[in-house]
DNA sequence: ATGGTTGCTTGGCAA
């Protein structure tokens, strides 16, 4: 009998800052490294407006979306059946920063969480800025939620852009960003104690020590991207420890910032061997 | 030096 491809799961998450615009290079994409799972944030389209049918066609025919008019949006596109989760309301809001689902294969289930953490804003002050607050208020909630499925046995994957450079490694500067949102203490200790919480294990770090710089985001406003390469890494693959020894590799996909008209995030592809 | 770019909701936000 010939041998299922069961064993493998490849998820990509990408904040793709508008399906829509970008469909093209999503296609291209799901070509060059065929996920099984796609997660994708700030998508950026009410969901009437998402194009379903044509990331169907080209081998997603599973869809979890959750949208709105202009802002936030996520969703998660997979080959596999998806059994959809009921998602958490963070601070009191609908903002469809959050789509979850069991992903079937191989007649067990991986549950998967597609998150898209708030930026904000650029002033670091909960008190001068209600988006920083918002933000922290957010990352305090995913403490809580982390904590209150501690040892869960579910296996169980966290993705998205959780808009936070956890370690010096993950910015360009440590001693220039560390007032600047993102890398702040405020921000980090409350990521760190999310990542204890469960605990949760980062899938890119499994791999690549913290003395290596990595990025998965570059900024639009910079002349070259490429040279100066200001980067920082906000997009993350966190798996519960019980996945942790099923790690097979990790990549994150800098080419795609080259393409034309790209996102200012780049994928994240993580492999698990079930 | 407090700029710069992009994408959406066409004009002012959000990132």
């Amino acid at each position: 009998m010939k041998k299922s491809s069961d064993g493998r799961l490849r998820l990509v998450t990408w904040n793709i800052n508008s399906v829509r615009l970008r469909l093209p290079q999503l296609k291209k994409l799901a070509a060059a490294h065929s996920p099984d799972v796609i997660c994708l944030q700030e998508t950026k389209a009410e969901e009437r407006y998402f194009p379903g049918e044509a990331i169907a066609d080209f081998g997603y025919p599973h869809q979890l979306v959750r949208g709105y008019k202009g802002y936030n949006g996520v969703a998660i596109l997979s080959r596999l059946p998806l059994q959809p989760l009921e998602e958490r309301h963070w601070c009191r809001k609908i903002d469809a920063r959050h789509a979850t689902a069991n992903v079937l294969i191989g007649g067990s289930a991986i549950e998967v969480h597609n998150l898209y953490v708030p930026a904000g804003g650029d002033i670091p002050d909960p008190e001068e800025n209600e988006k920083f607050a918002h933000k922290l208020n957010f990352l305090d909630e995913m403490i809580e939620w982390s904590r209150a499925q501690a040892r869960k046995k579910t296996p169980t994957i966290v993705v998205g852009d959780l808009n936070v450079a956890p370690l010096p490694g993950d910015v360009w500067s440590h001693q220039q960003l560390i007032k600047v949102v993102s890398h702040t203490p405020e921000e980090v200790t409350r990521f760190e104690n999310m990542m204890h919480a469960r605990p949760w294990v980062d899938a890119v770090r499994h791999f690549v020590p913290e003395s290596e710089k990595l990025y998965t985001w570059w900024s639009y406003r910079a002349q070259d991207w490429e040279a100066s390469d200001r980067g920082r890494r906000l997009d993350h693959v966190l798996v519960s420890e019980s996945l942790a020894p099923k790690l097979y590799s990790v990549q994150i996909m800098r080419e795609t910032r080259s393409w034309p008209q790209p996102s200012d995030h780049v994928p994240v592809c993580v492999t698990l061997n079930l």
